[in-house]
DNA sequence: CGTGATTTTGAGTAGCATCAAGGCCTGTGG
DNA sequence: CCACAGGCCTTGATGCTACTCAAAATCACG
């Protein structure tokens, strides 16, 4: 909610990307801010992420933006209900994708294997989904923030001794638009969560958690 | 958000049902309150919900509910990331399913139309999660109650002259821990709508809505 | 008709959005 | 190397929205 209006946001110069819609397998690369897909597109494939990091994105009637998600490596971007793209697709930072090859949703003669893959990635779709949909039904923004930063750290955190490093490549903003916050709010709910010293911000981009379960510790300290 | 506890639920008595995991595709009756699976029971096949209305609900470790979502005639209920049920699943009124095989999912032998018809349910699935998502992103207590009558009337609303009507089986409470709200806003919010003639609440569980897009409606009166 | 559950309404408060200003970090040009 | 400019982030003050607590009204069911 109080999503960012578009106006407001920055217009990211659109890269150069090799062929917009490649066929086969062939892995291809974006630089930082570029578009893989907008919404309403024609669904041409699907896009696996090998390196990088994707914000999904869409804008309602209303005019205000709402990030759906965002693509982590190993995630497979690009489906969809019917036959055109749901969200805006774009590189938050240096990103390459494997393009795999469209229209085997519809072929009833498509390789078994490959059905597999692609169910396995529908059903991973709904389960992040899931997540997503938890961390909006968190009670409060610093409850939000945490279930947030826990995901992050299940996802694409590194140990640190006893504790979880990651990167947080996108900008606040993204981030208060995924969980219906301000930017703001997001900040604030960060310092208040350092502060208690579950997390460490070592630099804008880079957050350590301390604890090993953000949520529960949280949960704990209200008993 | 500020969902509620689940010690502040009632038990509903859990109604007989004839076969708890049955084979084929019988179908079965469920009565009010009966449950229909739990979160945690393994998956033991697939439903598709000929009549009634189901809830899917879970609870999260800080120990209140959570309503993912609701299962009307048509949708079917049961996936799963892995083997086991993401959700508890009980009947709001007497209901009636169809149980189709289970293991059709992992066997690469399975009729093709079969897998068709299972995949369309998964993306159909994801299509009702990304609804959820936007109501749960909307800036107001009013938008979302709004946009979930909106998608009700879409859903299982019959015109009325050039109004439409429908059946609310849901409790305020169960609507409230869909959308992240209370009872008592519902309530209000509700009421708001009523005020502003944009709907007519006939009773408790019966609304229809004057506008044919509600969203809009509200969207034309802020500016 | 009575009892308990659900819904509605009211008063008060906490939390988040909004508006606004200042700080940090990055990149560019002198 | 330093100064400057723009974007992003943080912090502060204020108002509004929605939660909380509480009580009355309505509904459902025996």
């Amino acid at each position: 909610m109080y999503m960012t209006s578009p106006a407001k946001l920055k217009a990211h110069p659109v890269a150069t990307v090799p062929l917009r819609q490649p066929r086969g397998r062939l892995p291809y690369c974006l630089q930082t801010g570029a578009n893989l897909f907008r919404e309403g597109d024609a669904c041409s494939g699907l896009f696996e992420v090998e390196s990088g990091v994707f914000r999904l994105s869409r804008v309602t009637r209303g005019g205000s933006r709402y990030v759906v998600g965002f693509g982590f490596p190993g995630d497979i971007l690009g489906y969809g209900p019917d036959q055109h793209h749901i969200s805006d697709c774009d590189a938050l930072i240096a990103a390459k994708v494997i393009s795999h090859r469209p229209r085997l949703l519809q072929s009833n003669d498509a390789e078994p294997e490959m059905q597999q893959v692609l169910f396995k990635g529908a059903l991973r779709q709904v389960e992040a989904m899931q997540e997503h949909c938890m961390m909006l039904s968190c009670k409060s923004a610093r409850d939000r923030i945490a279930a947030f930063l826990s995901f992050l750290g299940d996802r694409i955190g590194v140990p640190l001794g006893r504790h979880v490093v990651f990167e947080l490549p996108m900008p606040r903003e993204d981030i208060a638009d995924y969980l219906g916050l301000t930017r703001e709010t997001v900040s604030r709910s960060l310092t208040e969560l350092r502060r208690a010293k579950l997390i460490e911000i070592k630099n804008i981009h880079q957050i350590i958690l301390l604890r090993p379960q953000l949520p529960d510790a949280l949960a704990g300290q209200r008993a």
